[in-house]
DNA sequence: GAAGATTGAAGGGTCAATCTTG
DNA sequence: CAAGATTGACCCTTCAATCTTC
């Protein structure tokens, strides 16, 4: 499990960055150590991180928080841009509490709509407004362009090759790979 | 700026998972959609999230938040197990204010204790206690195992050429790459 | 009784103001 | 006055309890 390259953290050309000096030290402390395994871990989060926080930058100055960015465009891809409560709670990942405050701000600015289901009394369908469908294009231009900018200094050939790789590995990892502690952010205490 | 395929979303063989048709669905809404950069951002995004979730599900099993791990670690690489509150808050990435909260926590656990820098009254000296260190330990171990365990079912060639490509990455994004929000998290308004 | 949504308490974060020391 | 840490107000999320509807 623990195949190791006896020489330092990096694998080929661009050797020795920061995050390479990181897996080095822990390697030192550990000879052990799976250094492309911890260096990928490091990296995907990082990198990740980087690109979330120049979109929450660049979108806040379009005065929208990115709670906001993923309701909106998930109705925005809903048919008939509406969906219920549930539906929202389990592609944004986060609980039912937060989808009902969310929904309710959301509400306060005039951009959705919240509606009893006709068909089933429980659920809340929820619909974006005029407004909202407004709101949601110009978000989705902005986020766009955003990270074609964060993108636009790194080499096509690479990211092309990034994005296959990673089609891959998420194909590898959610079928046989490490048990998902399940579906969505438990959706629910059951009673 | 807008390159793009006049195919699928898939650049390639293992073509059309769940990534692939949100992507579509975008470029069917806007023809010159990027579907190579926003292909990437969304993988990028998803593929941490798993991880997180998953290191979040595996160490809380061992009774350690996130945050924990992150400054237990943090002072486990600093010389003599010690740092200041500020460096702590630098390489974390939180506010000032987070990182007060989060020491109050460790120190009232016994893992971290709390000096005035004899050299800069200014500033709090944090050091691991004896707790501490067997904490820290005991933590990069699990993490490290439960990182290996996320990415053990994946191709290593995969593996090992998407850590060479990220390197890459990161390099292209940091120097002449989008304006980064400059440093820290607003390393506290200046008074 | 189970499913879906809402509610309120509690946890942890940000932000701005403040205190102390250089 | 600047830098470093702390404090308190506020925001958002999670969690568990509750209400309604199937």
């Amino acid at each position: 499990v623990t195949t190791h390259s006896p020489g330092p953290a990096a694998t080929s050309g661009g050797r020795d960055d920061e995050v390479d000096e990181l897996v080095d030290f822990w390697r030192h402390e550990n000879p052990d150590l799976d250094v492309v395994t911890k260096g990928i871990a490091v990296r995907l989060r990082r990198t990740t991180h980087l690109l979330e926080r120049f979109l929450r930058h660049e979108l806040g100055e379009h005065g929208v928080e990115m709670w906001a960015v993923e309701m909106l465009l998930a109705l925005r891809r809903a048919p008939g841009y509406s969906s219920s409560a549930g539906r929202l709670m389990r592609e944004s990942q986060v609980t039912s509490g937060a989808i009902t405050n969310r929904l309710g701000r959301l509400e306060s600015h005039g951009w959705v709509r919240r509606d009893v289901d006709p068909t089933d009394r429980r659920q809340v369908l929820v619909t974006l407004t005029d407004d909202g469908l407004v709101q949601a294009d110009r978000i989705l231009t902005a986020k766009t362009l955003t990270e074609q900018r964060f993108f636009g200094g790194v080499d096509r050939t690479l990211v092309e090759r990034m994005n296959d790789d990673l089609r891959t590995l998420m194909a590898s990892l959610d079928p046989a790979g490490p048990e998902a502690p399940s579906e969505g952010p438990t959706p629910d205490a059951p009673g």
